[in-house]
DNA sequence: TTAATAATTGAGTAAACATTCAATTGTTTC
DNA sequence: GAAACAATTGAATGTTTACTCAATTATTAA
């Protein structure tokens, strides 16, 4: 019996392209990781604060400021963009300052943004 | 009282870069659609089937197959595709049939299979 | 070393969402 | 028209996650 017919409630109809299409899957882990990317970018507000800071280094509470928000849920968003690698920091005296740290976000914006435009 | 005492914790620190900062910020709606976009892409789900409309045009039953994973939740992940403008689809019989409708989705995993590499 | 302030962190809460299950729709063929 | 089958849909469920609030850490200055 094969791993289709426990899958799927119904026969495989193209069993060629299906053979076809699984050959050139790459594996798990690429699929997870590029799905953990995207979904970073897929926030509204860590959407805004990429943009922002893509204009000014900053520290949390100009970040804050501009995007009138809590200092608090800014720095959680900021620790998620750092864990992932997309933004990092600097320690000057009591602040923090924040900059990108990734030069495909702004690629990543500007097809998206093309996408958005031409639809 | 300025608008930025509601909102932050902490004095601004640094007015001209907030105020440079805010100058340079599109408006709200495009960083909401620009994030659900990303949104989008942010499911390993939805990525594997891009991919995978991306090597062949398939059915539903194809594409379960491929990924090993029930009609109805692909249904309702292509569904999703769908509403965003993402995929296409063409009814030929009792199948129906799945394409990718987006030029830029190639490109951006492109550039966030780059983002995973270089890191 | 104490007060002040920027930033981080953890727990709690409400909202969003992916999948399952069951029922329904749409199309073909007998 | 009835049976068969691909696909869709809606409700329910469990998980993820963004933000709030309160407490804590890190640094500077008095």
């Amino acid at each position: 019996m094969s791993r289709n017919e426990f899958i799927c409630d119904c026969n495989i109809i193209h069993q060629d392209i299906v053979d076809d299409t699984l050959n050139k899957m790459p594996q798990d882990e690429l699929f997870f990781k590029l799905a953990e990317f995207f979904k970073i970018l897929g926030d509204t507000t860590r959407t805004k604060i990429l943009y922002a800071l893509d204009q000014n280094e900053m520290c949390v509470c100009d970040i804050a400021n501009v995007l009138g928000m809590s200092k608090s849920s800014i720095s959680h968003q900021l620790g998620t963009l750092r864990r992932s690698g997309i933004v990092k920091c600097r320690r000057q005296g009591k602040e923090v300052y924040y900059m990108l740290d990734d030069d495909h976000v702004k690629q990543l914006f500007e097809v998206g943004v093309a996408h958005i435009e031409h639809k």
